[in-house]
DNA sequence: GATGAATGAGACTTCATTCAT
DNA sequence: GATGAATGAAGTCTCATTCAT
């Protein structure tokens, strides 16, 4: 019936949804209609096809992340330190949730060798992170450096995920979190602007 | 036809390479068939389904990664140190052969929430793992501390392999190895026995 | 919104070009809403169907022939092999102007056992054809005799239009036409009234 | 199960019957599985399209024309006009049989802005037709001569079937060959080798 | 042991049509 | 009159699995 049901942004969080639990490949269009409440060939009024569909939903949660978390990096009111508390906390938040990891990784390791189209967001998403994160540490250290540290955290992190869905086990993504403040201690030694 | 054209360990094998370079889902039995120069219907004369294939190949590579990689962690001829470096050797050249990544990761993440049988096997790969590397730093740290930074290695290397797969850049993983051997130097002081 | 976008005969005119390029079965009525500016939806008010459309598609183009092109058969000012002369131009325009040959003998073919509608108005457009040319003929001969001759004509026609298309060689079309005025040359011995 | 129900030459000839009836678009391919008796899936064991199936079926058909029509007129035993009688009959046998007309032409229109794989074989087909009406010409007169002849020869069959088409009357047809026969009748002074 | 034809469920997608706004 | 969201049936195609040979 004519009446707007859904629009395209519920759609996109739909799916997903779906996508987040099932993976790409073992999500249908029935799955994720279902999910929202239409029937699987409605999709199609929204998003040509299941990868574009996927695409949209890729880009959706890379932009979220850069609203509500990245974007305290460049906060300089937030101390340094604050900052790396703040990401950690809430990126914790954003990963134990639903134990379902990081969906960029997952949807990433997933396609890589068989999709494409995925790829631009999803390394759009780590060098987001990465950027961030090299912007905290250099406050304490040279550009290069700082660079260096994002990307060992942000893979420190990753593989800490990684492990916790396979173990079902927070503890250690936790524990990580942990380590890395402990070891960037000396941001505290730096005052805000 | 009486004649057996493979025997149980190609058609693994086979199977292993195509499920390493398509995933589990994207992967066909017919894919694996002519990998192996059988036909579809003839795989199920070794495996009663495409599941029990998949347990029978994450067993036959585990097993592979034990008799040839962590069993090293247990030659006592080695110097600790020594066994760290070949280790790393062993498991940078495993990961970046083929760009595929790390196949316990992959089909772990691509599974997780969707086949519940394959993550007995993939959680013994990292308890393997986690342990070897447990025993080397035992040399110089007591067996919880030595367990935590097993751990910890593990999650950096893995998330290191992940984005060398997204980024489709060898370098971050080198480097992680590098800086791995670094940091647990002082293993060198200890002897072997 | 009350304010009308088109009328009935552009969006017969939209349709008909659609038709043209993709055939009554391959043209979508979001192919022909979108050549005329609407919404698929809209296309409902005029028309009952994608049937009763292509009716009214096929009953427009019948008028028009009949309106441009058979009708001056019946002008007497005209000689009877000036008539010839110029139905055999004019419909030689119309069959190559756009590769896409005869409408009335494509649309028929392909939904001849399919789509009962459509087969009054395609009978139709041949009948004002075939009785347009007889009239002519009869100046030389009588009635019987013309029709045969008039049916001939448009079978050796449409033949040449259609092996027009197939080939995309318009030169087998252009000879057939002075085929014909070659032979009924007989024509010009009479004068107009 | 696994009996082999049918061979690839029975689908082509089932999918011949419906694609006859239905056209290409119409015809679905549990239409043509129906016919054969097989599921719609099973038809993908012998064709990997809908579209490459259509190509079989018109090389199939083609060769069973060259076969069995067009290679009298190159039985140099049988004097010419015997030759153009004999392909007169038969092919006015084929195309009044089943009211269907001819396949080549009502796919040709019907795909020829849409489909560009059929086209090869559709040419063919009416080039090995105009090819051997040439040879049966060159018996009375030069080659570019009889070339033109037999290309005006199927351009007025091929429009007679047309017109039988859409008026399901017979008699235009016959009427073609009769003409065609008597046109050519010098043909009969021509002894056979 | 190997084949490969056949199955049947289910995937993605298209599209004529409806109807509340 | 126009919209465009929604439907639902149908279309093409895929694929794990079975089993007679």
């Amino acid at each position: 019936m004519p009446i707007q049901k859904i629009d395209k942004e519920e759609l996109v969080k739909s799916a997903l949804k779906v996508f987040k639990v099932k993976g790409y490949h073992k999500s249908s269009m029935a799955d994720i209609a279902h999910e929202c409440g239409l029937l699987k060939g409605s999709i199609y009024h929204y998003f040509a096809s299941k990868e574009a569909l996927m695409v949209e939903v890729l880009k959706y949660l890379r932009a979220r992340y850069n609203k509500e978390v990245f974007t305290l990096a460049y906060n300089e009111n937030l101390s340094p330190y604050k900052k790396l508390q703040t990401l950690s906390f809430l990126s914790e938040e954003i990963f134990l949730a639903e134990t379902h990891g990081c969906f960029f990784t997952n949807i990433g390791l997933e396609t890589v060798n068989v999709v494409d189209e995925f790829t631009a967001e999803i390394r759009g998403f780590f060098e987001d992170w990465v950027a961030c994160l090299t912007h905290i540490f250099e406050a304490i250290m040279p550009h290069d450096e700082a660079l260096l540290n994002a990307e060992q955290a942000v893979a420190e992190i990753e593989g800490a995920v990684m492990l916790m869905q396979i173990y079902k086990d927070h503890e250690l993504l936790r524990r990580t979190h942990r380590f890395l403040l402990e070891r960037y201690k000396d941001l505290q030694k730096v005052q805000e602007a």
